[in-house]
RNA sequence: GGGCUCGUGGCCUAGUAUGGAUAAGGCACCGUCCUUCUAAGUCGGUGAUCGUGGGUCCAAAUCCCACCGAGCCCGCCA
């Protein structure tokens, strides 16, 4: 079938019989609502002197037998062009009808890697956090959809700074104590806290890099351990979130392996050294530092290792990376393409911090909303709504319903801002779920099964279509053309907010257009336009890890 | 100081890549609609110098330049 861009090229082609030197531009999406695609005549005008009614009806005469074109009517110097909606919907009805998806889109089944989340295993995961594990999430449910062959991959730190403090802190403060989330949590805000006054912490914390980095394996093992409990913990979250990871690898994987030292001297001819630690230039003269000058290793050089592994396995290597990290994507991508010319393609997607209101979030300072936290609050005051609103069902249909809101609720809010855009995180807005939101989305779903439960059934006609009907067709025919804007972008907020244009269609139809206690020919056509939108909401619902209930 | 990102009604967001018609939604506020497929919905109303100033163009929220404001980065941290 067509996609809805396609009928910008097939209207451009056709002009072109009357003026050859139109060209694709001339021809643009109509976003004022008079029409689906406008002429503009503009350009013509200037080239050939004529004018917009003398053009109009040059063009209506190669454009008015075909069957694609509904109208084309003279608005100044617009021409305003309606592609056939019965056409559309044959078309709809057969995709759908033939692939059972729509739309139906193939792919090589190159091998993709979707790093996301990352975080350090320090703590409980934050709200900032889940920005970046739901980005990653949807993007590779996205290229899933497309036939990618899809991994998900947390690079897990157990060998910086930062995790030698967590350790350090432990071992300090709860020594024999059964690690479990909160004292290590609360030791590690503790010992942030007494290091500018103790400075046997940061010769402690010294001490294990070197043990470490030497290979000392029962320190590497205990570590590991400690990492362990905090990444079970965040794992736990993300799983509660419907974020599904596939792959971990630590950092200290590398180091054991003695890769780190071959990275750096292969890079032997333009490595500088300065107090025994040892760089690279970057294209601005900025020092890359790949080894400190006491032989220990950096995050730099362990990202590089994480990412030749990748490149062993995957065609396409995508990173999902907080915005702090764009100077460290640049000299990465840097290093991976021009000096190791690796042949993969790589993209980085950004993602800009949430914040509270009261300020920046921090696992150290201890001021962050947890995900279990904004998980359990919002789920309450979903079980307060439905609970008011569906006495009639039982408690444990209340829970599953209110369940399934908070969840998606909170993803949605998410994932359709887009990315670059820094957030303050709020609760009226978090346990807010009317307007563009997820329940939103999920209630019109529930009204088109009730639609489908209630109505008989009829065969199936592309006749008589009436302006709700019409906008729903359209917007339905744009849907491959979004969620392709949404793969090549990697972008999907794209489709989060094109799934409520779509929504709101939907319920302009909805309130027009009675389908159960309609006469047969009609309902023939409205059940089948209520089966294809149920068909795109499951579509666009997995991609946004939304979930759907027949009746809420 | 340099780099990257953001700035759209009281608040939040879309639109910016590829310039095009009265700038599109949501929240809040005021009013409407439940004997008709679920009112988490619907309809109407109030509310916008698209950060500011220049420029290009028949045409600028969109492109160019300058400036202002916010965030992030500019570590032998990750």
């Amino acid at each position: 079938m067509l996609l809805f861009e396609d009928y910008r090229k097939k209207i451009t082609d056709d002009i072109k019989i009357a003026y050859p030197d139109v060209e694709e531009s001339d021809v643009g999406f109509d976003r004022t609502g008079h029409a689906d695609f406008t002429f503009r005549t503009f350009r013509i005008a200037k080239s050939t002197g004529r004018k917009a009614e003398q053009i109009l009806s040059d063009i209506s005469a190669v454009l008015s037998g075909k069957p694609y074109i509904e109208s084309m009517a003279i608005d100044g110097p617009y021409i305003n062009i309606k592609i056939n909606p019965s056409v559309m919907f044959r078309e709809l009805d057969e995709s759908v009808e033939l692939k059972g998806q729509f739309p139906d889109t193939f792919q090589d089944p190159e091998r993709v890697s979707v790093e996301h989340t990352s975080t350090n295993p320090t703590g409980p995961l934050h709200v900032g956090r889940l920005r970046n594990a739901l980005l990653g999430d949807s993007i590779a449910r996205i290229l899933g959809r497309y036939g990618y062959r899809v991994t998900t991959q947390y690079f897990v730190n157990d060998s910086g700074r930062q995790i030698m403090a967590l350790y350090e802190a432990y071992r300090r403060y709860n020594s024999g104590k059964k690690p479990d989330m909160e004292t290590i949590l609360s030791s590690y805000q503790r010992i942030y806290g007494e290091m500018e006054n103790d400075p046997t912490i940061e010769l402690a914390i010294k001490d294990l890099m070197n043990r470490y980095e030497n290979g000392d394996a029962e320190l590497m093992d205990r570590i590991k351990s400690i990492a362990s409990v905090a990444l079970d913990n965040i794992n736990t979250s993300l799983k509660k979130m419907g974020v599904k990871m596939d792959d971990y690898t630590w950092e200290s994987d590398f180091i054991r392996t003695g890769e780190l030292v071959e990275i750096v001297d292969s890079f032997s001819e333009m490595l500088k050294e300065e107090d025994g630690a040892k760089y690279i230039l970057n294209p601005s003269n900025e020092k890359i530092f790949l080894r400190r000058g006491n032989g220990t290793s950096l995050y730099f050089t362990r990202d590089i290792a994480y990412h030749k592994y990748k490149a062993r396995t995957y065609d396409w290597i995508i990173d999902i990376l907080g915005e702090d990290h764009k100077g460290h994507a640049k000299n990465l991508e840097f290093v991976l393409k021009n000096l190791m010319e690796m042949p993969n393609h790589i993209d980085f997607v950004f993602n800009a911090y949430v914040s509270l209101e009261t300020g920046k979030m921090s696992t150290r300072k201890g001021n962050a909303v947890t995900i279990d936290e904004l998980l359990e609050r919002t789920q309450e005051e979903a079980l307060k709504i439905v609970s008011e609103k569906r006495p009639d069902l039982p408690r444990g249909k209340l829970e599953s319903i209110s369940a399934s809101v908070a969840k998606s609720s909170i993803r949605f809010n998410i994932i359709r801002i887009n990315a670059n855009k820094q957030v303050v995180f709020r609760w009226s807005e978090a346990l807010n779920f009317e307007g563009d939101s997820a329940p939103y989305i999920m209630y019109s779903y529930a009204r088109a099964c009730g639609i489908l439960k209630h109505a008989g059934s009829g065969k199936p006609n592309y006749d008589n279509i009436v302006a709700q009907e019409r906008d729903l067709i359209v917007t339905m025919y744009q849907y491959p053309y979004r969620i392709m804007e949404a793969k090549n972008s990697l972008r999907p907020d794209i489709i989060a907010n094109y799934t409520l244009d779509l929504v709101k269609k939907f319920n302009d139809f909805y309130r027009e257009c009675p389908v159960a206690s309609s006469d047969a020919r009609t309902m023939g056509k409205r059940i089948r336009l209520v089966e294809i939108y149920k068909s795109i909401i499951e579509d666009v619902s997995k991609l946004l890890g939304i979930d759907l209930l027949e009746e809420m």
